[in-house]
RNA sequence: GCGCCUGUCGUCAAGCGGUUAAGACCUCGGAUUGUGGUUCCGAUAUGCAUGGGUUCGAAUCCCAUCAGGCGCCCCA
């Protein structure tokens, strides 16, 4: 019989990975809700044209890396991000008439078909919130202050904060048009990838890492064009006013003019979290603002902005957190008190174990150590007197009392 | 999709062509038939990811496959 094995890229997330988990999920859920961000939860697979026409048919993550299958003639994909989910919900369900700002936040698996690594896998976990309904810089502030204040609250410190401006496709595509006249003459030397990114996707140009490349990007003339503030001056000052914002919110960041993001739909302000622990998948968060992109799905011209942040880098910056003891269990070689007894405490809200093969009472006693902070002790002592002997395991503390006081003695 | 490295019990590992495949932790049992976290004993791999080969002889060398790690790519 071979045994079958969590599939490449997979993981479990055990008992002992729980405490970690479940502390991420509360302080999203605690976090966000300060901000008056509600929870969605969209399904797991989409319809594949949702991210085609969301998440760009360009992107490396549409071209490459999705699950795609048909099922009844339907091409569905495994979502490899929830930006696009959560528009289609918001188109679908009519949430542009209520009153704006719409924020929501999620959490969940997503899934990419890449070469896992370290801080890399297939199925995936990503929390993130979307804000629907502003334009005003005001609420690209506001949402990287969820970021960062989300962040803090898991006691992650260590983290840089990445800026840039796109600017919008008007702009955008004046940008593109230097860019691509700057580099015409060196179009030979580029690496193969740069050849098509120059074709399909000039600002992906930007985070090539072939030194040959780089070379080229640094020549005055190329540097200059990356460089120089090619955005309009609506998009100038909206970028301004969100650097002042977080400026006097004492937020520090650093403007990255090579920072570009993947995701076709974003303009204006993307931006990045990397931490330094991490190895070489450094970015714990990313997003940016996608005014175009509700409308895109056939919704109303709706601006919105908001990050995702990967769960298992997240996870693997905390740390470990002990798993938390159960409060009782009850030493006995009488099953049926054992039960009864045990019921009796959990339906006072008192979390009890009891041993259920009639072991030595040293057997019993040392399963309770590992895994309780009291032992109750139901013996044939305790039996015939109807009484009860609790023990404090962390001090070794340990009085016989009536079986009322029990209760009281647990809380 | 590309490159480099790794694969011995549930976990961490020693072994580097001839060993009875160390050791530690965990688990289970006993010392201790009603008192743990210390101690002491004992049990647990005919097996070294899988399949081929080389050799008198392979966990040890070679090849393939699978899986994992790291880097590139990409991204959270």
């Amino acid at each position: 019989m071979t045994i079958i094995k969590a599939q490449k890229g997979t993981k479990d997330i055990l008992p002992a990975d729980m405490p970690v988990w479940h502390f991420m999920e509360e302080k999203a859920n605690e976090v966000f809700s300060k901000y008056g961000a509600k929870e969605i939860r969209t399904p797991i697979f989409e319809a594949t044209e949702l991210f085609a026409r969301g998440v760009g048919d360009t992107t490396y993550i549409v071209n490459k890396e999705m699950y795609t299958f048909e099922k009844s003639e339907r091409s569905l994909t495994l979502r490899p991000e929830n930006t696009a989910g959560v528009v289609r919900s918001f188109i679908e369900n009519g949430m542009h008439r209520l009153s704006m700002p719409v924020k929501l936040w999620y959490k969940g698996p997503m899934f990419r078909y890449e070469r896992p690594q370290a801080g890399r896998q297939r199925q995936f976990h990503q929390v993130g919130v979307e804000v629907f309904g502003i334009k005003q810089p005001a609420a690209d502030a506001e949402v990287i202050l969820m970021a960062v204040n989300y962040l803090k609250a898991l006691g992650l410190n260590d983290l840089s904060v990445e800026l840039n401006s796109l600017g919008c496709p008007k702009c955008r595509d004046n940008f593109k048009n230097s860019l691509k006249q700057v580099l015409k003459p060196y179009l030979g030397e580029l690496c193969e990838d740069c050849q098509t990114r120059y074709e399909k996707n000039p600002l992906r140009l930007l985070d090539c890492k072939v030194p040959e490349c780089q070379e080229i990007f640094a020549k005055p003339e190329v540097r200059n064009v990356i460089f120089s503030d090619f955005i309009c001056e609506e998009c100038a000052e909206h970028f301004n006013a969100l650097k002042s914002y977080l400026d006097e919110l004492k937020i520090t960041y650093s403007v990255n003019k090579l920072l570009v993001r993947g995701l076709d739909y974003y303009n204006r302000t993307v931006f990045e979290i990397k931490s330094n622990n991490l190895g070489s998948q450094n970015a714990v968060c990313g997003g940016g603002r996608y005014d175009s992109l509700v409308k895109n799905l056939g919704g109303e011209d709706i601006p919105a902005i908001g990050f995702a942040m990967g769960m298992e880098r997240l996870a693997s910056l905390i740390g470990k957190i002990e798993e938390t003891k159960t409060t009782a269990f009850v030493v006995s070689n009488n099953s049926a008190e054992a039960i009864k007894l045990s019921e009796e405490l959990r339906n006072n809200g008192i979390s009890c174990e009891f041993d259920f093969s009639n072991k030595k009472f040293v057997k019993q006693i040392e399963k309770a150590s590992k895994t309780a902070k009291y032992a109750i002790i139901l013996g044939e002592d305790e039996l015939k007197t109807g009484k009860i002997t609790i023990k404090n395991l962390e001090t070794s503390e340990q009085k016989t009392i009536s079986k009322d006081l029990l209760l009281s003695e647990l809380k």
